[in-house]
DNA sequence: GTCTATATAGGGATAGAC
DNA sequence: GTCTATCCCTATATAGAC
């Protein structure tokens, strides 16, 4: 648990505790994290990175054995925030009960995702690229991630189809703000979140009277 | 106009009309469609679309001059499908008008894309990638897509921030049904389309009488 | 911790035979 | 229209000097 904060923390933050970790390799991730995003993983070359600090490819590999293990480490800091919402939805009995929970479940991830932009958006835009993990131990154990839990949500027979089609649709929704990018990168994160959570409110909860 | 219908035809579709032209040529673009949005453009590999057909990369050479060529070919049938919508923006004075007009310009826009999911899916996979297209002539003609006049009305000014956030969450929430893939591709899209069609309207339609 | 140099593999693209 | 063979470039990754 205090691990997983600990992958909370903004990459290049303020606060950094303990020994002062080789800014070095934090300033690879930062970097790694903004092509990435970008440009995607597998556009994205080592000399590129280590061109834009202003070092060698052979120097990055002192801080990274694999290419691989930055994808790894930034899809770490990623699970962290979606492990609230799982915790939520391994609390209940069947797909029909979580389907119903998911306004409450949604409603938090917003905020969390919102306020993980840039994460965020690196994960939708790379998590095909993820499958080269997929022979990795260390992700093997942390996965088991929401991507998935929504999948099986989303085709599960137990949940009527027009409610799984706008489960589908606010996740949608939720990303498309996210990746409109520049369109809300001024917004004030709270003032966005406010605004999200209104509208897939309405998207996900049945309006209450005849049209 | 005509041209332009006829670039909707089913890829590998039954009715070929004129002369039979190039089965082979149609069979590769098959094959790249397919690769293409399930792996990246980038990602694949002439090898791999020339192996799965059963002949080499230099027979593609001969049907397309450059790689990018399918890129093009396919990006020029996704543009018609935007045309109606952009024809029915285009009528209107001013972007606060534009973002009134949405639900109806979305209404018969959802229909199109769920009817060419395929399509529309390999687009939003490989958006990024029509970069490097962002020099050849035949693109540029057609160029001025959906997708920069939809971003220039999530920037206006001359409209609320929170209608601009429920535009772009409905176009999210389309974009979710349509990426959810396998979950709902055994609904007919007729079915599918209306559902999504009273999904957005809930999202981009304000609720008619207090909560 | 960072460098230069190199090994190895795979990509797109072309030439020329059939 | 399709083949074989080849060119050139860039990618990841490693070895070994400093």
């Amino acid at each position: 648990m205090a691990a997983r904060d600990e992958l909370l923390v903004p990459p290049g933050g303020p606060a950094r505790r303990g020994r002062p970790r080789g800014s070095t390799r934090e300033r690879i991730l930062d970097v790694a994290l903004e092509l990435f995003t970008e440009q995607g993983y597998e556009q994205t070359s080592l000399r590129e990175i280590a061109e834009r600090l202003g070092v060698t490819k052979a120097a990055i590999y002192f801080h990274f054995e694999r290419k691989e293990d930055m994808l790894l480490e930034l899809h770490m800091r990623l699970h962290a925030l979606g492990h609230e919402a799982i915790d939520e939805l391994d609390g209940l009995d069947d797909d029909q009960q979580r389907a119903d929970a998911w306004p409450r479940v949604l409603d938090h991830f917003v905020d969390q995702v919102i306020r993980n932009r840039e994460l965020f958006l690196f994960h939708v835009r790379n998590h095909r690229a993820l499958d080269v993990l997929a022979d990795n131990e260390a992700h093997q154990a942390e996965n088991e991630d929401i991507q998935q839990r929504i999948s099986r949500l989303l085709t599960s027979e137990e949940i009527p189809l027009a409610q799984r089609v706008r489960m589908a649709a606010s996740i949608g929704a939720l990303t498309g703000v996210v990746a409109a990018g520049g369109a809300f990168s001024g917004v004030p994160p709270d003032e966005l979140a406010e605004l999200v959570r209104g509208a897939v409110r309405d998207l996900v909860v049945p309006r209450p009277l005849g049209r």
